[in-house]
DNA sequence: CGTTTTTGACCAGCGC
DNA sequence: GCGCTGGTCAAAAACG
């Protein structure tokens, strides 16, 4: 990998040409996660947050035309380089070469005697969509987000006394994934990536209300990149009842199942560059 | 009994 | 080529 010590950076290099989302501006970006920070002082009880949006993602050049949430997909930030990993290795945006999906010409070509399992496998190879990583401070592993997940892997991690967790969302048809892992530094911090995008509605949390992706009051749809669901977290709770207080509606309320407390948003060390245009001077890194 | 979790096996990519 | 690591599969177990 390209940091044993940081995996997540082999996804590849985000850089400005990867994607319009750094064309915008900080606040831009950050009422795209619903989370419009340029007014702390309009929210006394996150003045002393860091909030936090490790953003690692990086756009996949290959993202399957055949996914089944092709509708959704088609508000996402790669969906102008619609393409196969299978029938398409010539896929323009190169990223980092870890992409699996452009060498599937040598797996096309060399044909030994394979299982149906195999070969299976072989044509399911990874496709990477757009990421986003959250950073939490939390006893609880897994937080609320209004999605259900299925859990369908479990690593160790190497650095890492803890293990990391692999989800996938159970609405057949939406193929976005997570991965939940603690911080080795400090493993009172969860670690939340979201890979792809939902094309549903969420289920809504368990007590209290629910949260939907068409509501651009809370999920901002409208923008054509949009954010994973949000860990529950006392600073996404404040920001639930600020925007239904805008809104006039009566707050959601979060599950409880979470003890999480101020989100502790870290960045990436090697992407401080592009963090560092929408992360406050008062995130630290990891 | 349907759904979810667990867990060992397998595979692909990467560095050496 | 080999070993390491991350990611996924899938059968079995656990759960509700």
């Amino acid at each position: 990998m390209n940091d044993p010590e940081n995996p997540d950076l082999s996804w590849g290099e985000l850089t400005p040409q990867d994607s319009d989302f750094f064309d915008r501006d900080t606040s831009n970006i950050l009422s795209d996660f619903t989370w419009n920070l340029h007014n702390s002082s309009d929210h006394p009880n996150l003045s002393d947050f860091t909030p936090t949006v490790a953003i690692t993602t990086k756009l996949h050049p290959n993202l399957p035309s055949t996914s089944s949430c092709s509708s959704s997909a088609a508000v996402s930030l790669a969906v102008t380089e619609v393409s196969t990993s299978t029938n398409n290795p010539s896929a323009t945006t190169s990223s980092s070469s870890e992409d699996p999906a452009e060498n599937s010409t040598a797996s096309a070509v060399k044909t030994p005697p394979e299982t149906p399992k195999k070969e299976k496998k072989k044509a399911q190879k990874r496709i990477r969509q757009q990421r986003f990583a959250f950073m939490t401070k939390s006893d609880v592993d897994n937080l609320e987000d209004g999605y259900r997940w299925r859990k369908y892997g479990q690593k160790a991690v190497k650095n890492s006394p803890f293990p990391r967790s692999y989800y996938r969302c159970t609405n057949t048809r939406c193929t976005v994934k997570k991965r939940v892992e603690r911080s080795s530094e400090d493993p009172s911090i969860v670690i939340t990536t979201y890979e792809g995008q939902h094309c549903h509605q969420t289920i809504g949390f368990p007590r209290g209300g629910i949260l939907t992706a068409h509501d651009p009051h809370n999920y901002t749809s409208h923008h054509h990149h949009l954010p994973p669901p949000l860990p529950n977290s006392y600073y996404y709770q404040e920001l639930l009842h600020q925007l239904h207080r805008d809104n006039n509606t009566p707050s959601p309320r979060l599950p409880q199942s979470s003890t999480a407390t101020a989100p502790t948003v870290v960045s990436n060390p090697s992407e401080e560059g592009l963090l560092g245009d929408i992360v406050p001077p008062t995130m630290r890194n990891l």
